[in-house]
DNA sequence: CGCAGTCAAGGAGAG
DNA sequence: CTCTCCTTGACTGCG
């Protein structure tokens, strides 16, 4: 916010991005306050492994008392500030915060009322991601399925997405949750309608944070822009899953067309595949000739966030902004 | 990085 | 219906 250019509309395709280049994009941005400043930000997911401290913690539930959740979502909270203040000196403005930051959150059997206890220093990793404009996103685990077909695993699924909404909401910054389709049971027609009706069950103040992502075994890209058309949620292109599971778009239309879903920047997962093993294995570390050619594709499109999907985290990311520095994709810092 | 087994939670497929 | 496997990453107990 103390930044005056904040959120201005800049209508010239030259974009200043955060690794000291400039890149030309078809732009058509809205003003946008949050994301304005940084077309290309890239990101990693939940823990930053060289630092020596761990944002996603947890314990087993037989161990769970209320002292412990808070301990441990505490020091979740702190290890999360000082990673966002780390991955900032690094020109590191996006990150998916770990579901696991509140141990057992939405589970029964916890009664910690987290919310409360932990108000100031979510104001306070809140104020630092907005005082930044870091792109934020979450992603609840495989078992959240708002179109299962048993009602107590949706109830559960909506509880839990309640957790991640809240935690955003308590941080008081934007905050995409990123969930799968989810059950193809019944054939996906059957699956894409049950996810339409699991979502109508969701207040609007976790409806306006969800994307749907396209998986590598059953939804495809083009199964999340019917959901796109009949629900208006945006769409996250992963494009290791469309490697996989697709209906043979290449990259660029493909993100062309998961693009249109986006009011702003879109975010995107990039991962590539591991050599040697299955079709669809993350890779453990940035394959950087595989990562340029799909900046190359992309930026033909237009901006994104890009969340890898790598295993070895910040040493990718770390990479990765190299290779956007490397490019000869556009200018240097004036 | 020691390693193997275990862990709140679902789903798909086989039998 | 039950059972196994899929899949991810972290925890935990053991050597």
């Amino acid at each position: 916010m103390s930044d005056e250019l904040s959120g201005i509309e800049l209508t010239s395709t030259q974009r200043r991005v955060s690794h000291g280049i400039s890149v030309t994009f078809p732009l058509k941005l809205k003003f946008n306050p949050s994301i304005a400043r940084d077309p290309v930000k890239i990101g990693y997911v939940s823990t930053n492994y060289s630092m020596g401290y761990k944002a996603d913690a947890t314990f087993r539930l037989k161990n769970l008392t209320e002292e412990k959740v808070i301990e441990t979502a505490s020091s979740n909270l702190n290890c999360l500030k000082r990673i966002l203040k780390w991955n900032v000196s690094n020109d590191i403005l996006f990150f998916r915060i770990s579901s696991n930051t509140v141990p057992f959150a939405s589970h029964p059997m916890n009664t910690a009322n987290w919310k409360e206890e932990l108000r100031g220093l979510l104001k306070e990793v809140g104020s630092f991601i907005r005082d930044h404009y870091l792109r934020i996103s979450m992603h609840p685990g495989q078992f959240t399925v708002i179109n299962s077909e048993k009602r107590e695993v949706v109830e559960a699924s909506v509880r839990e997405l309640e957790y991640h909404a809240d935690l955003l909401d308590l941080m008081g910054v934007e905050g995409v949750i990123q969930i799968h389709v989810g059950s193809g049971s019944g054939g996906k027609e059957r699956g894409l309608a049950r996810f339409v009706r699991g979502f109508s069950l969701l207040p609007e103040r976790i409806a306006r944070r969800i994307a749907v992502e396209n998986d590598d075994r059953i939804y495809t890209l083009r199964d999340c822009l019917v959901l796109n058309r009949e629900l208006g949620i945006p769409v996250i292109l992963d494009n290791l899953h469309h490697q996989v599971n697709s209906s043979g778009e290449g990259l660029s239309e493909a993100f062309s067309l998961a693009r249109e879903t986006w009011r702003g920047t879109p975010m995107t997962d990039y991962s590539s595949q591991e050599p040697g093993e299955e079709a669809g294995v993350h890779a453990s570390t940035l394959d950087e000739d595989d990562f340029r050619r799909y900046v190359q594709e992309i930026s033909r499109v237009g901006d994104a966030d890009i969340m890898l999907e790598i295993r070895d985290k910040e040493r990718s990311a770390l990479k990765a902004v190299q290779v956007l520095r490397s490019m000869k994709v556009g200018k240097s810092r004036t």
